[in-house]
DNA sequence: ATGATCTCAACAAATTTAGTTGACAAAGTG
DNA sequence: CACTTTGTCAACTAAATTTGTTGAGATCAT
């Protein structure tokens, strides 16, 4: 289970852009720098963006990335799913696909709660959330328990 | 986000052991047909698993697979923690490690919870769960949820 | 001893990840 | 118009990960 780095990119550039002055070109380079991303990857992954509808681009001097839509209105797994396909997978098949036979008929199942809880971090925090530091209050519950802090030692 | 096909193979054939007589060995490629996994990946598998004290094995003829504890005292994610390590990567770190700069600094908590959301599942379902095919209602409430079933259009 | 079974290191093909490169298109400025 | 700035896009690539396979060996019960 692990986000990787252009995923991880896709939401950061966002939220840059979700914080910045609404109708204000942000440039391609600011976005990396501020944000320590290598430009041309960085600039792979808002095309996809703006392929999925959440980036607005203009071309030529002033030019730069804006979000096209408020950031209210786009959440995380919006992000996600736009540069990666579908929140959670198993072996390629999303969990409803799957079925299993004799001792693991119910893991079915296991998955298919895994990623309810999954969306219901990744579809209740938008990029506005993020761009203002204050999420909503399910998600800042698990924050602010010290439980959630803790690695699992194996 | 996405269960590896090892890791899907490390659950279900723990599962099967979890449903077998007690004490009783069963042999690998005995899991390897009722699951349909490679017998050859699946021995790597179940070696790790052996590793991480889950398993026990006896060879010779008459030898197998046991589990060495209890089914209701391991759950998901001590199995796919043994054979993939932590639970949930951001970019090959683990969320409490990550900080995040300017408009991004929301995000680390939102991978905290993220975490603690994925833990809820899979800390809390044991392999004598799956075995019986029957889930702690906690997660039974989310399957039971029509929502949890919808694929997400893009 | 023998046959069944697990053990282990090494190899390898396919896929994914994380980028880079270079030619091009559009927008605004002088 | 020429020129600079910026995004567009396809193609390429190196490294890592995933998903296995192979073959020689160790161990156990009979």
């Amino acid at each position: 289970m692990r986000i990787t780095a252009k995923a991880d990119y896709a939401v950061r550039a966002a939220a840059v852009l979700a914080a910045a002055v609404p109708g204000v070109p942000v440039k391609g380079e600011a976005i990396a720098t501020a944000q320590h991303i290598p430009l041309n990857f960085l600039e792979n992954i808002l095309r996809e963006l703006r392929r999925a509808g959440i980036v607005r681009t203009q071309r030529g001097a002033d030019g730069g990335y804006l979000l096209a839509v408020g950031p209210e209105t786009v959440t995380v797994a919006d992000v996600i799913r736009a540069v990666e396909g579908p929140l959670a997978e198993i072996q390629g098949e999303r969990p409803e696909q799957l079925h299993y036979d004799g001792a693991a008929t119910a893991l079915a199942d296991v998955w298919i709660a895994l990623r309810a809880n999954i969306r219901s971090i990744l579809e209740n925090v938008t990029l506005g959330d993020i761009a203002r530091g204050q999420l909503p209050e399910s998600v800042q519950m698990l924050v602010d328990d010290p439980d959630s802090w803790k690695a699992r030692i194996r």
